[in-house]
DNA sequence: CGGCATACGTATGTATACAATCGTGTACAG
DNA sequence: CTGTACACGATTGTATACATACGTATGCCG
């Protein structure tokens, strides 16, 4: 339903085409998509509602995250990670589960090194755990969080010997879902979810430029 | 920010001035608030990005939620309300506290027949312990949540005997909040919520329409 | 030299004209 | 009588012209 350049503008958003303070205006956009203003504004106000661009004064910018923001985004993505796992526990199919233990041996099977691809892996894995809760509101939030803060989890799984315990932690918790065992499956999601966020702080203690 | 017909429309629809498989074709939108098309289409399209009408076919209808759907989305405000109720007992301030005692001293004093009035200021309630917690991502996943089921939520307060009930479980909220207890303000708001879908639940054995 | 006011340019907000599509109703054929 | 196909109407999607407002730069006055 998403009309294509809305898509096509929020690819670019995340894919970083655009400078931080760089004004989007109706008319380079337009030009870009080879459109007329109206789809563009539509795209423009589709993306401010997801929260990935902000208007400042007059002028559309690609919002941008400050360390504050990017941690409350993340507690709130632990407490809602933590119910879908639960939910999940309970409400996966048989098929869900095979699906999830495709991916999981299809992530074994990657390069650790290739970050692009292990973010995209490992956000299939997301998406795949939060459709198996059959909750369309829990399924609604979680891409909504998931989108603000896409641009910046690319390095979270590069950071050195995460990814091994990441593969450890989706298995974990594959298996309590698979025992339909909600407790565990939630402790577990947590757990995963406030480890990844204590890395991203370490990361940023480290150099504030990885924001 | 928000424009004008953006909000006008949202009220309307909210009031339930448009029957539930109605078409809001543009043109009927158009004439009744007096603008041309486009202000109507972005609206148009806010209010589906807000999940509050959904396209069927070609046409706009305001969108209805199943008994499923309700629940579901019951669920999920479950714990985030928990969430927001554990993390506004660590971060509220003292006006925040302030504000929500004025609050529910202004609710103690209303009439309990009125469900219209008591409603809002329940909201309000709620509004301020979101707000007390300081997190834009948990206010914004709250607002988002309760905006689609605003429509239903009139009907919940009015149950025989709840409106004490309310009272005395938000003063005991307040009471955790204020003690910086957040895990018994997030036990006491997660059962707050459970009952509220229960008596939901209750009322559609009851009278399937009153969802 | 600095600050404020004004004027101009540019970008967005709005209205409307045009194109395309989808749904519907009718007519014809089996 | 029913099913299908075609055509027409209505409604949405797109493009563009027009209005407006904001930001900025420049010039004048203090």
């Amino acid at each position: 339903m998403a009309s294509p350049i809305h898509q096509r503008l929020r690819e670019d958003v995340l894919a970083g085409v655009f400078a931080p303070d760089e004004p989007l205006t109706e008319a380079k956009l337009t030009e870009r998509y080879g459109t007329s203003r109206t789809p563009v504004r539509e795209a423009l106000q589709r993306l401010e509602q997801d929260g990935l661009v902000e208007r400042r004064g007059k002028a559309v910018v690609v919002r941008t995250h400050s360390a504050e923001e990017i941690i409350d985004i993340y507690e709130s993505r632990i407490v809602l990670e933590q119910a879908a796992a639960a939910k999940a526990a309970v409400k996966a199919t048989a098929l869900d589960h095979q699906l999830l233990r495709a991916l999981l041996l299809q992530m074994r099977q990657l390069d650790a090194g290739d970050g692009r691809v292990l973010a995209e892996t490992n956000r299939a894995f997301h998406a795949q755990l939060w459709h198996a809760t059959h909750s369309p509101s829990l399924i609604g939030l979680l891409e909504r969080l998931d989108q603000q803060v896409r641009r910046y989890t690319l390095t979270t799984l590069t950071y050195p010997g995460r990814w091994p315990v990441v593969l450890a932690d989706y298995a974990e918790l594959l298996a309590a879902v698979e025992a339909r065992d909600p407790q565990r499956a939630g402790e577990i999601a947590a757990r995963h979810m406030s480890d990844a966020l204590g890395i991203r702080l370490k990361m940023y203690a480290e150099d504030p430029r990885t924001l």
